[in-house]
DNA sequence: AATTTTGTCTAACATCTGTTAGGGATATGA
DNA sequence: TCATATCCCTAACAGATGTTAGACAAAATT
């Protein structure tokens, strides 16, 4: 595969995302897909064997990119709110960073059928246990309530994902913003707290 | 309309939202949901003239629902506080005691065509509005940090509606359970708190 | 008993779907 | 210069899609 195929299938994938992203899936041809590159649809068929591979590559591709983040952050030593302040950055840096991706990861991932669909889903769920590593490090390390941790993590992953759904390159927030403003509300919650809160930083 | 006409509407709209929620909207054909039913696709538009009025009816019903549900909450008075306990507990309620319905509403009701569209989101942004007020009035009472209302009136409502990703009536948590914990995360947050918490309630 | 209404059926339509076959042009490499 | 690989094309397929027309039986109403 050379260089100009290589670059070409990538076009594909990033206007499928920008596609599959505003109509979903199902409701996206290939038809649609080829006139948006300018091309026939058949002509798709030289760089992509079926529809479904585009779905798969687009989903696997940011579920690669999440787990290798969520892994160097829990290889490097922090403490855990730390740790997870580091996660929610992360995590909110890649889907904004690839958010037409992110919203097919997010949104069409169970249009994939077996056997890639046990597979995105496993390591969906490997991704999902490192978060709750971080929280389970915290509760141990007596500076996170002891909640439900799958509740918890489960919570706020889909605090997190929400994000795609306004995000906006031009918008007013950057990602660091949005990241930071998560991560207090993940951590302080809504309620009015006093300064002697335990490890309160404003 | 004679009863019996009526029910046989609740029945289509019911188990297309099961099919819906189960596949999406664009993935389901008007073949699929007659089947489901005992019946011939043709048949079923003697009830419903097309596929989208369907849609339509999922995602309006539960629109009104959670309006008039809010607005009962803003009309009788509490504190900020229990406003939003009030609030979160009635959207609970609402969405896990409609979760086919809820799932269509969420997710699905990008599939509505011009004027439908505009006038759901007409609804849900009333909705969204009514949530930012009770979070305004916390903020004037003292007892919310002066959060970004918009902000986190959306974090908020995101967390709610992932409810229905998971939730399961015959799972482990009752819905008043699933309340309890998500206004002690969304009022409290991760962090431990010390008892001199202003308002800490355990 | 006669008539209308209701709920379903079969048959068919036009259109859209993902995908394949095979051909032709352009660029690459020997 | 010749062979090969790359990229796109047209044409077509088989099946699925939402929807309509019209017929028929049962039920409700007169």
């Amino acid at each position: 595969m050379s260089n100009k195929n290589f670059s070409r299938k990538e076009q594909i994938l990033e206007s499928a995302a920008m596609l599959f992203k505003q109509n979903g899936y199902a409701s996206s041809s290939m038809r649609d897909l080829a006139s948006l590159l300018g091309i026939e649809a058949a002509s798709l068929y030289h760089h992509v064997k079926s529809k479904e591979e585009i779905l798969e590559n687009i989903c696997f591709a940011l579920a690669d990119k999440l787990i290798t983040s969520i892994a160097e952050v829990n290889d490097i030593y922090f403490n855990a709110e730390e740790k997870l302040r580091s996660a929610i950055k992360n995590h909110i840096e890649i889907i904004t960073d690839n958010s037409n991706f992110s919203a097919v990861f997010i949104h069409e991932w169970r249009h994939l059928s077996e056997p890639k669909l046990g597979e995105f889903k496993t390591l969906r769920l490997a991704y999902e246990n490192e978060f709750k590593v971080i929280i389970q490090e915290g509760i141990r390390e007596d500076i996170f309530d002891g909640v439900d941790e799958k509740f918890a993590t489960l919570t706020i992953l889909s605090t997190l994902n929400w994000v795609i759904e306004w995000f906006n390159k031009d918008g007013e927030m950057t990602p660091e913003e949005i990241s930071t403003k998560l991560s207090d509300f993940i951590l302080g919650g809504l309620r009015k707290k006093l300064v002697t809160d335990l490890d309160y930083k404003p």
